[in-house]
DNA sequence: CTAAAGTTTCAATAATTACTGAAACTTTAG
DNA sequence: CTAAAGTTTCAGTAATTATTGAAACTTTAG
């Protein structure tokens, strides 16, 4: 399937990368390839261009699904299932971030909630700590989820802003008055 | 060393979740550890409070120094080293995010950057998408560098906007004109 | 209803990653 | 300079995670 040699090199090192963006070197190379193949295709092509078992590609497949990044689709006339990716690359970029939170923030979340919940009378070092872990975490989360809400273009144009938010920021804070 | 319960839920908890956060369990409680206790610790007191090796201790520490998020420190007329978290949760938060950035994001810019200076004429589906991509990630660094710029009350402020910073944005556009 | 085409599950194995203890190294008090 | 106190390295082992092939399951054409 894949003959470029840029795409190659391209689906090898999403692989290597796989472990650090949250999910296993074949699940990586499969959502590569996805993106950067123009049509759908089926779970033995994928086998072949990777040459990897059609066991792996079929959990692979699973995993990427729970993680709402790719479509199911079907020829007429044919049983075979094809894939694609789901979306966008900026809209794809947006659902690993939105389940990143999930996976990585969510847990510690819930967990400080009902520990602080339990104890919320003390005020020793440990306790203050957790507080203030919870309510960065907390921030953080509700920041995350509201610039997820958004419109690819209006993130964008907001990213572009860079540093310059401040600004606006303080003039907002001026009008205000 | 840990005595309340909730902390020493909260290190473990912290050591499940180490993998999905970038670095291993030992890392994971150790970081916890430094985090929730007042005063500096020695690598054998956190061996002993979390009933790992010395020497596991030991590649901990180290990794943990390589993001840059412990501080070394010594007592008068004691030659042993004592370990501290560096910094506010804030700063310790922003500090996280700017290396796992480093480690999961430049690796795979730089690839990119390089296949499309390679290719620049081409404007194949799949060169169209790296260079999406590219551009994904060239956006997403460069405002997440400004955002961790910032002073961690600044930063605050602007994410109590939450996706009030639209309006912001739609503001500052009007009054341009 | 049956067989063929396709998909998924799962136990066994392979590969990777983490952890340990012993040895090597470093620093400083005496 | 030596020995003691401390730290790091590293080869071997343990634990975890990923991959496979075979068997089970599901769906549909005929």
């Amino acid at each position: 399937m894949p003959i470029n040699t840029d795409t190659q090199a391209f689906i090898m090192h999403c692989g290597e990368m796989g472990s650090r963006w949250g999910f296993n070197r074949t699940v990586g190379q499969i959502c590569a390839l996805l993106v950067i193949t123009p049509e759908p295709i089926s779970a033995e092509q994928i086998a072949e261009a990777l040459s990897i078992s059609r066991s792996n590609v079929s959990m692979g497949l699973k995993e990427l699904q729970s993680w709402r990044l790719i479509q199911l689709s079907h020829k007429p006339g044919d049983r075979k299932e094809y894939f694609d990716a789901t979306a966008s690359i900026w809209e794809m970029a947006q659902t690993i971030f939105e389940e990143r939170l999930k996976r990585e923030v969510d847990p510690t979340l819930s967990l400080l909630r009902s520990q602080l919940l339990a104890h919320e009378g003390d005020a020793t070092y440990g306790q203050q700590r957790l507080q203030e872990i919870h309510d960065l975490l907390e921030l953080t989360t509700a920041w995350a989820t509201a610039l997820n809400g958004m419109q690819p273009a209006t993130l964008q144009q907001l990213m572009k802003l860079g540093s310059g938010v401040t600004k606006v920021l303080g003039l907002k804070d001026k009008l205000k008055r």
